[in-house]
Parts: C-alpha cells; structure tokens; sequence
DNA sequence: TAGTGGTCTAGACCACGGT
DNA sequence: CCGTGGTCTAGACCACTAA
C-alpha cells in the first residue's frame, strides 16, 4: 500500500503540491542543492521531478540557468484563460446532455459551500471550492485529457485570486452565475448553459487580468 | 547560432520528433540502454528527456518497469478528439473576429495543398497540410497554450491516418467541410464558422475512432 | 578568477521477470 | 537466483556571474 516509490515521483508531487498551494509562488527560483536538502535525495531524482513539471507547463528550465516556478505575465493569463474558456464552454453543453442527478447535488452541495465561504470571507475555500464547481462540470464527462487541461490552467485563478481576494461584486455576481448554469443543467437548456458558461468564463477572465494589472503596478509602487 | 546546447534537449527534441514521425510508434519501449548508444549520451539525460516526454504526455513511466511512446487506446482517442472539438470550435468563431485575408489567404493555400495531395494519393502530405490547415485556424489567435494543446493531441490524428489513410468517402467530405469553413470565415459568419468547425470536428472523430476499432480487429486476426 | 550552480559520467544498487 | 534494465549517489566538469 505504498504511494508513489521512486524518489523522483515523491519530489515530484511534492513540488506540484507545493507549487499549487502557493508554498513555491511564481518566479521562484527552485534549486537543486535546495531540494537536494529538503527531500533528502540526491541531484538526480531532482532533475527528473524538474523535467516532468516542465513538460505539464509548471516550470520553466533554462539551459545551464537553472529551473523556476513558472511566471504568471499577462500573456499566459490571457491565453489560459481562453483555453478554459473554450473548455467550459463546450462542457456545459457537454453537461446537458449527460449530466446525472447526483452529479447535479454535488454542484449544488459545493456551490452552498462557496456561497457560505464567501459570506465569511474564507478566500481560500472559496477558491477551492470555486474551482471545484467548474472541474466537477467537467469531470462529469469522464474526459481525462479535458481534466488535465483544466488543472493546468487554474492555477491562473488560484494563485491570482489568492493573492487579490473577492471583490464585494465579485462575491455576488459569481453564485448568481453559478445559479443560472444549474438552474440550465437542471431544465437540460443546453444553449442558456452554453451562454451563461461563456459570459461567466468572460467575465472571470477580463477580472482576472485587470486584478493582474493592479497587482502589477502595486507590486511596482 | 548553436541549436540547443545540453544533451538532454538534444536527445528530448529528437524522441519528440521520433515520435511525432512514427519512427517511434505507440507501444514502444524506450530503453535508457538503446538511447544511450543511439544519442552517444549517458543515462541522465535519457531519462531527463524521458520524463519531459512524460510531463507533456506524450511518453508513459511505469516506475521500475521503463518508458514507452504512449499507446493510442479508445479511450484516449475519444478524450483527445473532444478537446479538440472544443478547440475547434471556439477558435473558429474567434477566427471570424481576429482572421486577416492574409491568414485566410494561407488557409486557401494550403487547402489547395491538401486537395492536391488527396487527389494524388499522397497520403502523408495530406495529413500533414489537414493538421496544418487547423493549427493555422488556432494559430490565428495568437494563443500559445491552445496551440500546445492542439499539438499535443494532433498525434492521434496522425498516427491512425498514417495507418489507415483516406478513404474516398472522407477524401470528399474533408475539403468540402474545409471550403464551407474558408467561406464562413470570409463572411464573417461566427455561427456558421462554427457549426461547420464544429460538425467537421465530429465526423472527424467518429471516423477516427470506427478506423481505430477497424483496426485493432485487422491486428488481432 | 573564484564561486555558484547546472550538467554529465561512472558505477553501485535494486526491482522485476524468467529460468 | 541470475540477467536485464531502471534508479540513485558521488563526484568531475563546465557555463555563467560577479568582483
């Protein structure tokens, strides 16, 4: 029954934790002899757990330069936001036609909790459970490779909202989006679905980048 | 001007390309020992390219028991044709807000390409402007992470066409759908750009996945 | 030119599969 | 229980940077 065996698996999933949880935040310089410490290996499993998390988009290497926590720059915002727009545009539809029940509580269920979360002011489980919402959408397609694709691309939204909070509007419009897409995936209305999926994926994206920008010249000042 | 300068970039680009070409087809083992002698490397940067490959899914790890090209199965067949739908479509509609008539005149080119190949019967070359010919439509918006992600799912494609080739059948359909698309985009017609994307995209996969099946059954016998 | 840190080799170690 | 082949360590080597 043990997890993963070889030591550059454990490194490995140790950093991608690390670096979802925002323990590593973007631009983070990750150095061998660093880990080498931390994880009590030696430079080799290292190197392989580096490799890999370069290979899903997580870290960037550079030639004898060495490997950091991937940056978030406008340009990569932009572009994965468009990506998970595309993604829970198309899902949502997807989600009329196979939805379940169940399936159908477990967004209700999470979505009471973001609502409660946002209430109280618990960014962090708002987030969770924010991504949570739109992953379970997807999940319930049983697609692997969609699902890959979303966790890559919500770190965006984790690590910037993190960082930025929920706005007093932002804390309404979003369970009144998430409302509507149920109310949709309830009455098997695939176009609402489709629309109220891509005006809230627009509007979470043009916020995004916007709390980007702020974040920037704040950062800056 | 040097190309790129560690080894373990060398011998990454090269297995991508292996696999991309189907030098390497899917199944294969990738032994440390054969890469070794074949890249006059040692065994670190094998295995550091190995789990790029890894990372980016296009190569599996089974702890202890080595590498191999990733197996094209139904299920990732599927997984991998509807993200591409869901790529397809949206960047279609995109394409009718961002497309230039330089854009469309290359689209036009290489769809003449493609033509010309179909009717030659130059299988690899009609492969290759078919993919092409979407890249260009994703490539359109300036996206970096979609086009990686097009990328990394344009194997499936080109790997069971490689097998199978054209039939008739879908020699016709495909430059048909192709041209309706070409008109849509000059139009500016978003809807329509993306029913078309969207029905080509299905035929596509449901095609894809009947030659798959057609032949795991011809391997069998 | 010294220091830091990434890259690579050689070889020991060990898991797994077949004999 | 031997062979094949994957995993890991130790240390040499080398690219970059700063003084």
């Amino acid at each position: 029954m043990t997890e993963t065996v070889t030591d550059y698996e454990r490194v490995r999933d140790a950093l991608r934790l690390d670096i979802v949880k925002g323990t590593l935040a973007p631009g983070d310089r990750l150095k061998i002899q660093t880990m080498m410490a931390r994880y009590q290996v030696g430079s080799n499993p290292v190197r392989e757990a580096i490799q890999q998390l370069q290979g899903e988009g997580m870290v960037v290497v550079s030639p004898n330069k060495g490997a950091s926590v991937r940056q978030l720059d406008e340009r990569f915002i932009r572009d994965a936001m468009e990506v998970r727009f595309a993604l829970d545009t198309y899902f949502a539809l997807r989600f009329v036609e196979i939805g379940s029940y169940q399936v159908l509580d477990e967004l209700q269920s999470i979505q009471d909790n973001l609502e409660q979360a946002l209430s109280q002011n618990d960014v962090d489980t708002a987030i969770e459970e924010n991504i949570l919402f739109h992953r379970r959408v997807i999940e319930a397609a049983g697609n692997n490779e969609a699902s890959r694709t979303f966790e890559r691309y919500s770190i965006v939204t984790r690590t910037i909202r993190r960082l930025i909070g929920y706005s007093a509007q932002r804390s309404k419009t979003v369970p009144k989006e998430h409302r509507q897409l149920i109310a949709a995936f309830k009455r098997r209305d695939g176009t609402a679905a489709m629309m109220i999926a891509r005006n809230h994926a627009v509007s979470a994206g043009e916020e995004l980048i916007e709390l980007y920008l702020k974040m920037r010249s704040n950062t800056a000042a």
